[in-house]
DNA sequence: GGCGTGACTTATA
DNA sequence: ATATAAGCCACGC
């Protein structure tokens, strides 16, 4: 049973190869702005990281938590830049052009 | 159902 | 810019 993570699962399969979105934006897309917690948690859960890129959903600075590692903080950074994303010098990623609305 | 915690976000100091 | 505080929802005990 998972309402809100099937939700927030739909939503993080949606984003599309080459757009980051944020645990906010998820959240919303989701139906709810105040499920970023539980975004996070259900991304922590995890059940099907082939179906989740977990590592397209940062915070809304386009950073990544210091507990974001799931398998080491620099293939986050690997995962995107294989999808065609570009970092910037803080290591962050550029909402305002990979960030994903939602809309495709 | 209550308490504590969390891969978040916003507001205040 | 860093540090606190509050808010939201879900999970585990």
């Amino acid at each position: 049973m998972a309402n809100s993570f099937d939700r927030i699962y739909a939503v993080v399969k949606k984003i599309p190869r080459g757009t980051v979105a944020s645990y906010g934006q998820v959240a919303l897309l989701a139906g709810n702005p105040r499920w970023a917690r539980v975004v996070g948690y259900a991304l922590h859960a995890n059940p099907d990281p082939e179906g989740i890129p977990c590592y397209r959903v940062v915070t809304k600075d386009g950073r990544t938590s210091p507990a974001f590692a799931f398998g080491g903080a620099d293939i986050q950074r690997a995962l995107l830049e294989a999808d065609g994303i570009e970092f910037t010098e803080d290591g962050r990623v550029d909402m305002a052009k990979y960030g994903w609305t939602g809309l495709g």
